[in-house]
DNA sequence: CGGATTTGACCAGCGC
DNA sequence: GCGCTGGTCAAATCCG
């Protein structure tokens, strides 16, 4: 059960030739100039393809939910040195699949899900459950092509996986990975 | 009983 | 300034 056949049965019947599976940037993020494209290629590493690895993420913890007596709202998300905000890199992959939940080796947790605007169907937020590992992915279904998911990563893994998953390499190896406006 | 999920509320950013 | 929207928290609930 380390990964879920069923999740990619769509993808190995109904994958016709070309892009059943993409991979693309998040317009907008990892662009700055602090941070390099090397979301993905971590990811990748993770994955056994081929890739370096770093882990230069800015995680900031005390998020905007203190509501009530927890008063110390102080750095926040703020801008770094008169420099626009921050964000951390964002890599989305669609992917052909009957399900929502990608097992891709790692151990999530569910932490929201909204109802997001021009998509009827909701989107789910997942947060890695390592200790001390803020990835964090979302998971949406397309309002277009129902049969297509996406799931953006942000940040990184500092740990390594917890199941293996050699299928999915297997699936790597065969993405389409373009970055374009989105 | 402990960890994961659900779900409504809260918060911040942005456009008008 | 206000309302919309996306993102997150956290209490309640579910489930093994």
């Amino acid at each position: 059960m380390s990964f879920k056949m069923e999740n990619f049965e769509g993808f190995l019947h109904g994958s016709s030739s070309s892009s059943s599976l993409n991979l693309r940037n998040s317009h907008g993020y990892g662009e700055v100039e602090g941070e390099r494209d090397n979301g993905i290629l971590g990811l990748m590493a993770e994955m056994g393809v081929s890739a370096v690895k770093k882990n230069d993420l800015c995680i900031n913890k005390g998020l905007g939910g203190t509501r009530g007596e927890n008063e110390e709202k102080t750095d926040k998300t703020k801008k770094k040195g008169g420099n626009k905000k921050m964000r951390k890199a964002r890599y989305a992959f669609q992917t052909r699949s009957q399900v929502d939940i990608l097992d891709d080796g790692y151990r999530w947790r569910k932490y929201g899900q909204k109802a997001v605007k021009n998509n009827k169907f909701p989107r789910s937020y997942y947060r890695c459950t390592h200790q001390g590992c803020n990835v964090k992915k979302q998971v949406q279904r397309l309002t277009e092509d129902e049969g297509i998911v996406e799931t953006t990563y942000e940040g990184m893994h500092s740990h390594p996986i917890q199941k293996i998953s050699d299928n999915f390499e297997h699936i790597l190896t065969q993405m389409q990975i373009y970055t374009s406006s989105f």
